[in-house]
DNA sequence: AACTACAGCGAAAACGGTTTCGTGTTAATA
DNA sequence: TATTAACACGAAACCGTTTTCGCTGTAGTT
């Protein structure tokens, strides 16, 4: 075993100063060409390469990014990991990323860990408990401390940052458009309560599609379950119930599964009933028959926010100024309707 | 913006030392009562917080580990990677997640950069360019370097670590077991080239199933396409070139696709054809059918690794002995065969 | 011969902690 | 009263870098 050599080693070895080596090894003009030369080769030969947290501590920079999302099982967030991570490891800067589970308690624990001093900015999407509690004090004292944040797809209005998020409330209202234009009356919504900012503005857009067509919007066809877990029962009643012609989910999971209910009832899809999700995932690609999407772009969604957070941390100025980018969602089309 | 509080700050505004500060909030003997209780209430009034790599500097301890994989946006990964933070996080260990995307340079990349200090120790399933290529000189480098690595399912003999693996030839095995249980004869694998270590097990599991059933393995019954990516064509042709009435597949994906394409020739679903895929993943849950998988168990895997890397991370001992874990998979009954 | 200029290098501080060891003060003991 | 032990604290080294500043020696100038 070979342990890490370090300067002190070299220098040692090379009966110069600490100095000495670790200017030779930038190229530094002070230092002669012999010696220069002496000291890079020895540290070539011998591997060296700067300890990281040495620099860290002396730069008060880490090059961490640390990534708070509250899963990571579901395909939108893995996707703008990627995105986060591709960028990210691009600009030279490491990814941390931390689950919070949906849980207020662990996204603050998280946050509290990283803070000091492991990273130098947060990336991250807020949990349905923190959405539902509305406390975002452990946000606020993050920025406060100067670290900067980019909040993504669930964000907040309470908190100054900056911000990444789909226009959701126009991809609810494109996917909704498109079933009247399809002849369907019928349209209903399959969602979770207000306090998920995401399906907040997806109702919104829905209702807005419907109040223009003057088709008006009837409440019973509004399912809200309490949060984006799924709930098989309580989709089956809410289908049983009624005669639909068209239904929009607020995920694919949902829809796909809705999908399979109708199937069993013998309606044929789209004729009798057509299916809009959200997240264009492997689900909707492969399902039966392949499930029309509002796509959300996560990964373009992980590299503006992660360009958003470097750009900041990479600023010298102390400008307090954030910006909210809002990114268009896309239609992709697929069996679960005409096309 | 109040900036962070470091003991030094401490020291100056109560007059007293550094150490006597560290001490003090330590709950150190050697400090009075009187000197204890002023320095904890006024670290606590500023919310004192020691900083991480203050500590990680001195310790040589980062409590960081670093995870390689190629891919996030698989299901199994994704779970895997959910196990490890989950265990890593109750240690108080944060994750690095680094991609290699299936790519050798990115894996060196990835690794170079973290063994320069960020990390105690190495999670990573390798990339297929690197078991293709069958060069670990990086993983040897750092295991030389007396950093911990953990390789789990996609491994490798040639570099002496700890590692976790499902029992995959088992997995391949009970799956061809059950189909020729229901009578099934033409039984296909779909499978990807063997230098992918998982590719190959599950090979010689279905090889090993017909073999002792006598039913004799037909080489032209094997599909093996370059990587897990998914290549539609290939696929067609081979389900047109020949009836079968089951098929296996190392990944839920292929499967999937192989049974939409089964339904639009019109066979029946798991009368005329069955299909059991590896991976428990969204997909084979809501596919419709529902399809029977090999579950790989992702989570625990994490979680195994994890505890197997963090134990020797903090293991004082210098043994060099290296063990390996083998989970047992496990078949999820769906609605893509008979039960 | 005296002075300046500069090349080449090293000492030391700094980043923010931990920890060992030493020291001054007080109280208890001989 | 002199000695000693315990108590409470501080100085300094250390982790591995970077960087400023100062020092030495040589060469060139007058």
């Amino acid at each position: 075993m070979k342990a890490k050599i370090t300067l002190k080693d070299i220098a040692r070895e090379l009966e110069v100063s600490i100095s000495t080596v670790s200017k030779a090894l930038k190229n530094s003009e002070e230092i002669s060409r012999d010696t220069k030369e002496k000291v890079q080769a020895f540290a070539k030969l011998y591997n060296y390469k700067p300890n990281n947290i040495a620099i860290s501590l002396k730069n008060k920079r880490t090059k961490n990014i640390g990534v708070v999302i509250p899963d990571i099982v579901h395909h939108f967030f893995t996707t703008v990991i990627r995105g986060i991570e591709k960028y990210a490891n691009a600009r030279g800067y490491n990814v941390i990323v931390c689950l919070s589970e949906e849980s207020f308690d662990k996204e603050v624990i998280n946050m509290e860990m990283l803070a000091n001093g492991s990273i130098d900015g947060f990336i991250m999407s807020l949990s349905s408990e923190t959405q539902e509690k509305g406390d975002y004090n452990h946000l606020k004292e993050v920025t406060e401390q100067g670290i900067p944040v980019v909040l993504f797809d669930r964000i907040t209005n309470e908190v100054e940052c900056d911000k990444v998020i789909i226009d959701d409330e126009l991809g609810a209202y494109m996917a909704t458009k498109k079933f009247i234009e399809q002849g369907k009356k019928k349209i209903a919504l399959i969602t979770t309560d207000d306090y998920l900012s995401v399906s907040k503005a997806r109702t919104s857009g829905y209702r807005k599609a419907l109040e223009e067509s003057n088709l008006g919007v009837d409440e019973s066809r509004i399912l809200k379950l309490p949060s984006m877990e799924m709930d098989e029962k309580r989709i089956k009643d809410f289908l049983d119930s009624q005669k639909l012609d068209a239904i929009l989910c607020v995920n694919e999971i949902f829809a796909v599964y809705s999908m399979g209910l109708a199937q069993k009832k013998g309606l044929k899809i789209p004729e009798d009933i057509s299916f809009i999700g959200f997240t264009d995932g492997l689900l909707s690609k492969y399902a039966n028959p392949s499930l029309t999407v509002v796509a959300q772009h996560g990964e373009k969604m992980g590299e503006v926010s992660a360009k958003m957070l470097i750009d900041k941390v990479e600023s010298e100025e102390e400008e307090e100024t954030y910006q909210t980018k809002i990114l268009e969602p896309t239609l992709v089309i697929r069996d679960s309707i005409f096309h």
